[in-house]
RNA sequence: GCCAAGGUGGCAGAGUGGCCUUACGCGGUCGCCUGCAGAGCGACUACACGCCGGUUCGAAUCCGGCCCUUGGCUCCA
């Protein structure tokens, strides 16, 4: 049982193997703050995740480095807008915390840590002294390029040639050699222009024309380029060549394979062995992406519906294939999500039963379990099939469900497997929240479902239907949805 | 134009030469169960694989050509 992974580099399925046989080094480049995260993202983030914890369930142990960009023209061009600061600082931390807010939200597992871009411009400057030194980079008027051109292996993960990228003609940055060479420092404050362009007509602004921040560099003032400071910041925190480097397909080019001709460039060794792309998320029949304002925030789609269904959703489709937004998607996601937690409550009531029994042994459900288990390893081992993963998981609930409504006493050895499963693949590989008492809220509200139920089940005892299902129906126009079982009326939010 | 991914049943989405799995799920139909409903179980429905050729005893799955969609081509997860 071997994992393979679709490396970008080769195209290829390939064993994964990390330099070290005990640990994985993954790096994930992360965000721009300069928006609100939308459901783009967190699909990325979500399979980054299972990714992570697939890997801790094979028994690595996991660095994981996650960066947020907090210096760029799009965040200067936030400044001044309602309460969002009046800095590019003050903004990028008030984007920063509504991530890290959304992240725990999603139940993510932390990152070892979030580098910023701000706390790395030491580390980004030697990175680029080095490269000059090298050869490599060249300086004109304050301004830091990388010479596309030194760097034979251009190229490599985009498939593409230097001729074909050159054509693309950028204009304003003259004082680069060839067009295709790119920014590691740029002389001077903010791109003005490109701040003014990323200024949005409908909105407001208190500061008119504001700065972003600026460093001493042995160039003289500036900010540091977009690419370099993944880089700077994978070697910082992880080594100077690691196992798994993941990020939006979007990613590919130019900021990969510009990651790595500057890594391999100044330290002569592989950046990263696997990268990994998430394929993109679309809204309708284009990408759903901040710039084209065609987004649903992480903080309105966790509370409307519900982390472990939006996770069941993301993880209905293979990281590496498109996945298209809809409510009815999403719905239905919520409906395979109920089906398994439902069976997973189901068998712990049952295994905690007097009818359970360890002398009862149902061959059929032990059978199903294995293969339920070795299906969903098979799945994450191909490349993270998180779909066949999921369909693994829905025949662990039918198998539940067959058990207990075949057998007046149920297999004790046979609900404790299926539960452990449902832990250990749902709960720690695909960070489903099975244990948790939907929200955890046993109170008054709680008292006084029952105290109804107790009257309803009177009434239906006396044969009193009409005034049961009477209120049935007016705690379902209050959200509350019951259900009558063998062992009584059940009932959930 | 170049590079990349993809085109599968009403929807969504796995499957990469012959257990074809018409996977799993949603939807729809019918049974069981239930006072009813829901949930669950069982059965059925949909016998699909962009188009045209080719290889093969046999292809959704391999090869060639074509059409279309999406993404990237220096803001992008």
């Amino acid at each position: 049982m071997t994992l393979r992974v679709l490396n970008t580099l080769s195209g290829e399925l390939e064993p994964f193997e990390p330099a070290d046989p005990d640990d994985v080094l993954l790096y994930y480049c992360g965000l721009t703050v300069s928006d609100f995260a939308h459901l783009g993202h967190a699909r990325t983030w979500v399979h980054v995740d299972v990714v992570h914890r697939w890997l801790d369930h094979a028994g690595y142990d996991v660095r994981h480095v996650e960066n947020i960009t907090d210096v760029n023209e799009k965040i200067v061009a936030r400044v001044g807008e309602g309460d969002l600061g009046d800095s590019e600082r003050a903004v990028a931390t008030t984007f920063t915390d509504q991530l890290l807010a959304d992240m725990r939200a999603l139940n993510l597992k932390r990152a070892e840590v979030y580098p910023r871009v701000t706390e790395h411009v030491t580390e980004i400057i030697d990175l680029v002294e080095t490269l000059i030194e090298a050869g490599y980079a060249y300086e004109t008027d304050g301004s830091v390029y990388f010479d596309v051109h030194s760097f034979e292996d251009y190229g490599k993960l985009s498939n593409q040639t230097l001729d074909a990228v050159e054509p693309q003609e950028d204009g304003d940055r003259s004082e680069k050699r060839n067009p295709a060479d790119f920014a590691l420092w740029k002389a001077g404050g903010v791109d003005t222009d490109a701040v003014t362009d990323h200024r949005h007509p409908d909105r407001e602004y208190d500061v008119t024309t504001p700065d972003g921040e600026t460093w001493d560099s042995p160039w003289g003032e500036g900010r540091p380029g977009w690419h370099i400071e993944c880089s700077a910041m994978s070697m910082t925190h992880l080594d100077s060549s690691i196992d798994i480097h993941m990020g939006g397909r979007d990613l590919v080019f130019p900021h990969h394979e510009n990651e790595i001709a500057q890594s391999e460039a100044a330290t002569g060794e592989q950046f990263a062995r696997y990268w990994l792309h998430a394929d993109l998320f679309q809204m309708g029949d284009e990408k759903m992406s901040s710039s084209l304002g065609n987004f649903v925030p992480v903080k309105d789609a966790v509370p409307q519906f519900g982390v472990n269904p939006l996770r069941v959703f993301f993880l209905s489709a293979s990281y590496n294939s498109t996945q298209t937004y809809s409510e009815a998607a999403i719905h239905e996601a919520e409906e395979r999500w109920e089906r398994l937690h439902s069976a997973y409550r189901r068998a712990s009531e049952a295994a905690d039963s007097a009818a359970a029994h360890t002398t009862v042994t149902d061959e059929d459900f032990h059978a199903a379990v294995d293969d339920a288990d070795e299906s969903f390893t098979a799945a994450m081992n191909e490349d993270f099939n998180t779909r066949e993963a999921l369909t693994a998981l829905s025949s662990l609930a039918s198998a539940v469900n067959t058990h207990l409504d075949g057998y007046d006493e149920y297999d004790y050895r046979g609900l404790r497997r299926a539960i452990e499963t449902f832990e250990t693949f749902g709960e720690d590989v695909f960070g489903l929240d099975f244990t948790g008492t939907s929200e955890g809220t046993a109170t008054l509200a709680d008292e006084l479902v029952s105290l109804v139920l107790d009257v309803r089940e009177d009434e239906r005892s006396a044969g009193n239907y009409e005034r049961a299902d009477q209120l049935r129906d007016e705690l379902g126009a209050l959200g509350i949805e019951i259900q009558d079982t063998d062992d009584g009326t059940e009932y959930r939010l």
